[in-house]
DNA sequence: CCGCTAACTTAACGCCGATAACACACAGTC
DNA sequence: GACTGTGTGTTATCGGCGTTAAGTTAGCGG
């Protein structure tokens, strides 16, 4: 495969390009092993050393391509909900957008949790919480919820995740090859939150180790 | 550092001390990527292709290693929820304990999805179901919820290794450290799941491509 | 046309998972 | 006690991986 030289300026589009071919590698193959930076540079039409220019590692691209995809998102979810005015109704139907979603590009989503957490980099939470997906949860729970509607959103997500997590990576497991078991984990989930103050700590303090 | 060849009858014996050696590793390192054939061989004290003659490839080392660690989850649960009578607080108490084990070896626990699904294994759906961890929450669902208490417990796992997951791979998300979120996340859900007569079917099928 | 430097290549290092071919020690047989 | 088969490993090697150092080429300002 051929490819032309960027013009002076802008060499920064071969980054651009580098992200289409891992995430192409990635739904093709339906299976990160496929996703090497030899394959990643050949499919570009450069060579492998050419991919460090623009990320200064792997896991850099990785999480490059996991924010090009992750960026789909808040478009999804803003259409499961799009005209549903209950808010129990409307985190329900985010819950099963948002495995859906996840579930149709397996290789993809995956990326949330094949990369070993850096200890490097500074919590994260703020930027999160700031995220469209993120306030659009956090209006439909705000309203179902009294208080803590951060925890709300939070928990919500870990539960979907965590379905969609297990449809991927354990699919015999009798999911009835539907969203029907993550419907209906949302709506306990979101009955359960919606209960009228139920307050997030016991008293009690619950460590993780398990002392004291 | 050197080993006794296993005399003739036992050539088995190497199997455990491999698995033992990965263990080891992964613990230490708090990292797969310190899990190598080549590191696990050295931790025994052995040549790297001796580990292929107990197993088939590195995948199956892990798939060892994983149901090793993954034995000891229901002795946990069992714990967890020791004279404890309602089954809304015994769920909230192994979820917990569950959460809490996970993040007590993140690198042991990620073994659960850092395997890509083998296309050719059989379902092994049975299999759990008929697992002690299984059976166990199985009870408790049971006294909980109406209808479809196997499906009760996969939703539940499933939340419960949301929580786990998000935990171990974006620590920087607020947790505050401890385990408050799972347990406000587990008595939210099992409330919603213990409520009268919610089924699981709401009448439509909701696929996963969101056709039909 | 010159020279600077952005954009990319060539070559190589050390590690990885995996395999083929070989070596050795012990058990059973005669 | 020598013979042989086989369980239990080792030696040597393959191709691929992520990554880096050093060299090359092409476009742009002067």
């Amino acid at each position: 495969m051929v490819r032309r030289r960027s013009p002076r300026g802008s060499g920064d589009r071969l980054a651009g390009e580098i992200v289409d071919a891992a995430i192409e590698l990635l739904i093709d193959a339906g299976d990160d092993s496929a996703v090497s930076i030899r394959s990643v540079a050949a499919r570009v039409g450069v060579t492998p050393p050419s991919i460090y220019l623009h990320f200064a590692d792997k896991q850099e691209l990785l999480d490059a391509v996991w924010s090009r995809y992750f960026e789909n998102i808040d478009g999804v979810l803003a259409a499961a909900c799009e005209g549903v005015e209950d808010p129990l109704e409307r985190l329900v139907r985010m819950g099963v957008a948002y495995v859906r979603f996840a579930v149709g590009a397996p290789a993809l989503y995956r990326l949330l949790d094949a990369r070993t957490p850096r200890k490097d980099h500074s919590p994260k939470g703020d930027e999160l919480t700031a995220s469209a997906p993120f306030v659009r949860l956090h209006e439909a729970v705000s309203e179902l919820v009294g208080s803590d509607p951060d925890a709300g959103v939070l928990e919500f997500w870990a539960a979907a995740h965590g379905i969609a997590s297990l449809m991927i990576c354990r699919p015999d497991l009798g999911w009835d090859d539907d969203l029907g078991h993550a419907e209906h984990m949302f709506t306990a989930l979101c009955r359960g939150m919606g209960g009228r103050g139920m307050s997030r700590s016991s008293g009690r303090r619950i460590t993780r180790d398990g002392q004291e």
